[in-house]
DNA sequence: TTGTAAGCGTTATCAC
DNA sequence: GTGATAACGCTTACAA
């Protein structure tokens, strides 16, 4: 690998002069240039990122944090974020904690050797003490640290309430809602939301915890089962909607003229499998979108307008609504 | 961020010493080992891995290039080499070519300015010029870019056969394939066993190119309607099996009755949903790990056995096959 | 066992 | 406009 100093020697200029043609910062004799620019495609040099982040004491790294990565939701929202994070000529070291604080801990650990120069953190295991004495600029999604750490997110409780609302104006008088954990603040507002609704109503409904992406079909099954009446059921994800039009289906129930499914993420597949699911859309373009550029602004040092951002949900009608 | 140096002071050392403690490669006075470990922790010192790897030009990063993120299969994937990855202490840094010549050049690049010590591709749209002459250890997954690189991806071939087996036991006369692009080497491979089970039978068949994460449900139609009399479909991903269970079942055909499909990749949605996907199952975990495992082996230096691994893959009976 | 100092490939601050 | 040179934080001969 070719270095500044061959080319330098190349050219017959100095390593400075070399320099400023790269960076573009000083003027350079227009001749004196075309030497080096020569030097360079002749070297097929690239100038070496290590050794000018060690300099400038930032390396063009983004980490990224996720509590896993076979999760549709996830991966919507990582394909967006390496997207504005390479635009804006950053690069993305993607790190799975596997749900785990030790892992997690770990790579804050490898962020810092690394210089990383910030961190987009979607995770739910976090050991606060963790982040808030690191130096390194952070943005979580779908969870807020500290008052202080920005975050972004969407409007959970608004996504709760156009289900419930949806629901109810279908007619739906037992409603089921399978959650996911509810320790996450997502799940939290998504409920609160709901409830509101049905409270005001005067609608009775029940909550089930699951997990979002592995849901057990016998728990589902037990829970439909135990409320045979159930005419309306919201999940805190489509992959669990998926598996609840699967159990409705297989007790003789008809979707959506017996009970009524609304998922929540809109993630692909829910509009082709069938019956098409009715979902609560989630715009992972819009959050990773705004996670980076937030990101980058607290790089920056700028200063950002809100703290605890929140994208708007919208309600999306397929066949399991009527 | 602490330094070195500032260890070096606390602990009353010269920095060569504690970085021989934090090297651990040649004996230290235990005592001194105390104070500097002492100052370590005081300081909560980290080394910086850049500077680091400036010297020992090696970066302990393994970049990977995608060709796209929302795609289980890739997304399996990229979970199993994120922890072998990490497991070995290196560090991914995850490019999305997006199916982009230009985008895939660039990371290429980006690779070289960081000094990251090895490559793995998923990717098909390689210029094969800018890997023949670059210095950086590559394994290709899915795609052989010259004899020489190395590579691993499943015996689509093995693939083919199985599942053109299976539905010739299972009694088809007339059967579809719907592949992925044919200019891809796997889908070349699963096509030619295919075939090859199919001719010895003197069945008949007919292949039509699809897109493999969003195949078209129009032309899915079209081409089930134009053969109408089809009782077999092979599919070469789930995804697009599932559009086909769609689109059978959107026309009357009953599942497993009159028409068995069988799909590729054995996605882990391929059991949830219903009927229940019959599928080849490729082990993105043996291919994962194989593909971490043998890069580490090019970037120390050792010889790897077999240049182009095929990694066996299986037929999995579910509901869509008698 | 420990310290000194050169060097990794850059950038930036001086001079000239 | 251009060239020396110190510095970034670390490792490793080479000395002591």
């Amino acid at each position: 690998m070719a270095t500044i100093k061959d080319v330098a020697k190349m050219a017959h200029v100095s390593v400075a002069t070399v320099s400023r043609v790269i960076n573009k910062k000083q003027y350079v004799n227009i001749a004196t240039k075309q030497l080096v620019l020569d030097a360079i495609t002749a070297l097929s040099y690239v100038p070496n990122e290590l050794a000018r982040s060690l300099f400038q004491k930032e390396s063009r790294i983004i980490g990224i944090i996720v509590p896993h990565l076979t999760s549709y939701y996830f991966i919507e929202l990582l394909e967006v974020i390496e997207d504005v994070v390479t635009s804006q000529n950053y690069h993305l070291m993607v790190c799975n904690s596997q749900d785990n604080k030790d892992r997690e801990s770990k790579y804050l650990q490898v962020f810092q050797q690394y210089n990383i120069d910030g961190i987009i953190l979607i995770s739910n295991t976090s050991r606060i003490r963790d982040y808030q004495d690191l130096a390194i600029p952070i943005i979580a999604i779908d969870h807020q640290l500290t008052e202080e750490i920005p975050s972004v997110t969407s409007n959970n409780f608004q996504g709760g309430v156009l289900a419930a609302e949806k629901l109810v104006a279908c007619g739906c008088k037992k409603i089921i809602h399978f959650r996911g954990p509810s320790v996450l603040l997502t799940v939290q507002e998504r409920t609160k939301g709901f409830k509101s609704v049905l409270e005001k109503h005067q609608i009775n409904n029940f909550s089930f915890d699951l997990d979002f992406k592995s849901p057990s079909p016998e728990d589902i099954e037990k829970v439909i089962n135990s409320n045979a009446d159930c005419d309306g059921v919201f999940c805190d994800s489509d992959i669990m909607a998926l598996h609840v039009v699967q159990s409705m289906q297989k007790l003789g129930r008809r979707i959506p003229e017996d009970v009524q499914i609304i998922g929540f993420d809109n993630i692909e597949l829910s509009r082709v499998i069938s019956p098409k699911l009715s979902t609560i859309g989630q715009s992972s373009e819009k959050i990773g979108r705004y996670a980076v550029e937030t990101l980058l602004k607290l790089i920056e040092g700028k200063s950002i307008e809100e703290t605890h951002k929140q994208i708007d949900v919208i309600l999306i009608e397929r066949e399991t609504t009527k």
